[in-house]
DNA sequence: TCTGGGGTCCTAGGACCC
DNA sequence: TCTGGGGTCCTAGGACCC
């Protein structure tokens, strides 16, 4: 905690849905739901209309759409927000050298390695509110509300305590007095089961909290927690603003629209996602040690599997095998929601093969197939997996605008199945008069 | 047809080593 | 017959954040 209210945190408000009003002028003043639009989608951000309705991150989208059915739903176009999100990171750094994202619409800045040096609290709110008026001219008329304070933690708190467009600049040596009628939920760390577990001890409040002994709370929510939310709840927070933060894992997951029970495609949707991985990894100049999958099966219990290597990979091919091996060993009958892959152990240094590069080691190329006409007007947005007939492949979607396709030849019956993904905004809408061909046997 | 995707951090137990 | 103790790495699960 400083001796002056030196650490700044802009968020952008209702950003995905603000960026779409800002691209779409249909839009403005209108209810949008940027999110999952299939079936199993849920919200990632409600503009301020549609909050009105009850509509809030996080929530399935079935129950947004039942809340605010007039609202546009969107699935989002998150070149759009990058660009953005881009150009008001690059205003912040104008400000300060020590500025840290915490998403696309979110960052510290460190006021205190800015050109202000009167850091008294008029001086920084009249800074302050020059910089959101700059967020607006550098975005394209998007709002950011930014709070101010003398740590990561009150700056945090300050800002949503204004939202939409608002601006709290908390004084020096008031920080207590703010805290302690806050539910214990304002403090970062304490989700549902923390609060759960501190409301069975009679703990609701910030003050409430401050009550409680550090041995207790140790006792209560174990070491790391305990320490950090005594040290909070007296707004103790001393963390620096860090600029370069370095990635210390890599994955994709999928939740499909019907639960997955063919084990091949499984493994097909394994293989797929580890190219993916391995493509970001190698974007970034990474490589990692150990690869973990992700299994959601049908009633939501989550399970995940791990291998470490001895030296660290980037190949689709060795990331590809070990994820279809590990799911080997999960019993997958009652079927599976989601997939994932990821890469962790991360090295910025791929280990040199001494043997030369082996063909194996790579995935083989997936063939390029001609997606049929009559195949694209079976495949429907957020609806139950579609199969196509398809020469002598068939067609399988799920997802919005994502086709896999996969082959199974004559020549092999029984031989290796191959599949490949593709995306085809030309897909949507479904049009649910048309026929679907029946299913492969 | 409740419950995304991409992350981070923590805990706890077991293996293994000295 | 006994059965310490610290450190590190790995795995699995869970809480949490945006």
């Amino acid at each position: 905690m400083r001796g002056e209210a030196s650490v700044l945190h802009l968020d952008l408000d209702a950003f995905f849905a603000a960026v779409e009003q800002r691209d779409k002028p249909s839009l403005r003043g209108k209810p949008v739901v940027v999110g999952g639009v299939g079936g199993r989608g849920v919200v990632s951000t409600a503009s301020y209309e549609a909050r009105v309705f009850g509509v809030r991150s996080a929530m399935s989208t079935r129950e947004a759409r039942a809340r605010c059915p007039h609202a546009a739903f969107l699935s989002g176009r998150f070149h759009a927000y990058r660009d953005t999100s881009d150009r008001v990171m690059r205003l912040l750094r104008e400000v300060s050298p020590l500025v840290e994202p915490l998403s696309l619409d979110e960052a510290f800045v460190d006021l205190a390695r800015s050109d202000l040096e009167d850091l008294s609290v008029p001086s920084v709110t009249a800074f302050a509110e020059r910089l959101r008026e700059r967020v607006v001219h550098a975005t394209g008329g998007l709002t950011a509300s930014v709070g101010v304070g003398t740590s990561k933690f009150i700056a945090k708190v300050a800002s949503d305590l204004d939202k939409p467009d608002g601006l709290v600049v908390v004084a020096p040596g008031t920080e207590q007095e703010l805290l302690r009628p806050m539910d214990v939920r304002v403090i970062p760390g304490v989700g549902p089961a923390t609060a759960e577990r501190l409301r069975r001890v009679g703990v609701h409040t910030v003050a409430d909290l401050e009550r409680v002994s550090e041995d207790e709370m140790v006792r209560l929510l174990g070491k790391a927690s305990g320490h950090w939310l005594y040290s909070l709840a007296r707004a103790e927070d001393d963390r620096p603003v860090v600029a370069e933060r370095e990635a210390k894992s890599v994955s994709v997951e999928g939740t499909y629209d019907t639960d997955l029970t063919d084990r091949k495609l499984m493994e097909s949707l394994l293989t797929r996602q580890a190219s993916d991985v391995s493509g970001r990894l190698r974007k970034h100049g990474l490589s990692g040690r150990t690869v973990t999958i992700k299994v959601r099966l049908h009633d939501f219990t989550t399970l995940s599997r791990s291998t470490t290597l001895g030296s660290p990979t980037d190949s689709p091919g060795t990331i590809g095998r070990l994820a279809r091996s590990l799911l080997a060993d999960l019993d997958t009958s009652g079927g599976v929601r989601l997939l994932g892959v990821g890469v962790s152990g991360l090295a910025d240094w791929v280990q040199e093969d001494l043997f030369g590069e082996t063909a194996e080691d790579e995935e083989e190329e997936l063939p390029e197939v001609e997606v049929p006409h009559h195949s694209r007007r079976t495949w429907a947005p957020g609806m139950d997996v579609v199969h196509a007939e398809m020469g002598r492949g068939w067609v399988w979607g799920s997802g919005r605008g994502v086709v896999t396709v996969r082959f199974e030849t004559a020549d092999t019956p029984a031989g290796p199945v191959r599949s490949y993904s593709m995306e085809d905004p030309e897909l949507s809408p479904w049009r649910p008069d048309e026929s679907e061909p029946a299913p492969p046997a």
